[in-house]
DNA sequence: ATCCTGTGTTAAATAGTGTTAACGAGGCAA
DNA sequence: TTGCCTCGTTAACACTATTTAACACAGGAT
């Protein structure tokens, strides 16, 4: 459920909106002026701020301008009764996402702010579910990589190397650092051993072509995606 | 420079707000009806599209759905003297972004073109695909090099000889520049080294008669595409 | 022409890697 | 304890990438 910040000062038309977007489903925080909206947003971190432009104490612009100093993601979408061509170019320019005259339908409103929410980009960048390897799903701290259906499980070094291969995808991994990391040192059997579980891994992978451990000579190894 | 798809039946407005576009450092495609711009859009992958609803032929909605069809990433934005809400509403569930009524000013058209493309995240952010050279494609990150059907992974070495032969193509690649960045110095015995690898990527391009690495004497080597 | 340097090419030498299998330590259950 | 299992290591052998060496030739300068 989508929250969204409604700041307007007239307290009728700002009810109607407010009761309007509830309805359809989403949370609505409610400020009747610019300073408490401000300390509203503050607060709850809403998903979108829908404002009026003319408002008391804190105009419209200048709240988007405050939000924007503290947060260069959030939608801001302007609601006004002004129709200057002026105002509107201000309104982007001051980081505005949309902006919508008086009067508006509610089915608008609804569908711009929708509009808005969509383009969000994925709002939790890591949520740390399994990592995609090519067609693989790797889960780390479960050692599991799934191919489809079939779900095999790795060994803590196989996944701790995998994971370092990973996060350094596409490009070298170097033999050393990761022989330290996972060894403690980077003597002359060891390394052998990191062969032996490229090799392992390799094996693991093969079901993707997509999918390579590729050597590189002297250095380390690159897994490529 | 942006490019956008214009799609507009009325010619005088169309010309005019097309001259707007240029003279603000767009490039504008053109097209009076929708089935010419679905055309054009086809030819000419534009940044964005602005597109009247009422046209003869294809009314922007069913275009619009064609588009999306085709392209998901593209913004799309309606254009219309409808302004019925619920002609709002489905142009925005048709994966429309915005939609602007008639008449409007230049001013605000603009400033949500420019809101549109801004919020365009790096849509290819690195589709860097296999490379061409000459009959030849190469695929830097995974090494492979192919002619036709047949398929020939590279080493290390090779791959990223070629690579900086290719990213100076048809201009000299100066030896001592490669040789610092590959081999960490420019010894006589590497120089030499480079030698046997210029050799081998010789016989590998040497399906294609139009490929050539060529000798600059006591300078570097050029490949000629 | 003659010399000298730079390059083309091939082959041998070396060091780094691929792969498989055997081994041994530790865990766990009977 | 014993037996069995798993994981990680070590060993052995095959193979590959890169370097080094060797010889041949091309181009420019004296």
């Amino acid at each position: 459920m989508p929250t969204v910040l409604l700041i307007e000062d007239e307290p009728s038309l700002g009810l109607i909106v407010k009761d309007s977007l509830e309805s359809r489903g989403f949370a609505v925080q409610f400020a009747s002026d610019g300073e408490a909206g401000l300390q509203l947003f503050r607060q709850q971190c809403p998903d979108i701020v829908v404002a009026d432009v003319m408002m008391p104490k804190l105009d419209g612009f200048s709240l988007a301008e405050q939000i924007r100093r503290e947060n260069a993601a959030v939608p801001i979408l302007f609601l006004t009764a002004r129709s200057q061509p002026a105002d509107v170019v201000r309104g982007f320019e001051l980081g505005g996402n949309d902006y919508l005259k008086k009067p508006f339908s509610m089915d608008e409103l609804i569908v711009r702010i929708k509009a808005q929410l969509s383009r969000q980009p994925a709002a939790a960048p890591a949520p740390v579910g399994p990592l995609a390897i090519g067609r693989y799903q790797f889960d780390h701290p479960k050692q599991k990589l799934r191919f489809g259906a079939q779900e095999e499980t790795l060994t803590n070094r196989e996944a701790e190397l995998l994971k370092r291969l990973y996060d350094q995808r596409n490009q070298v991994l170097e033999r050393n650092a990761v022989l330290k990391e996972l060894w403690g040192d980077d003597s002359f059997f060891n390394g052998r051993s990191l062969d032996v579980f490229i090799t392992r891994l390799r094996r693991c992978l093969k079901d993707d072509p997509q999918v390579q451990i590729v050597n590189v000579r002297g250095i380390g190894y690159k897994l490529i995606l």
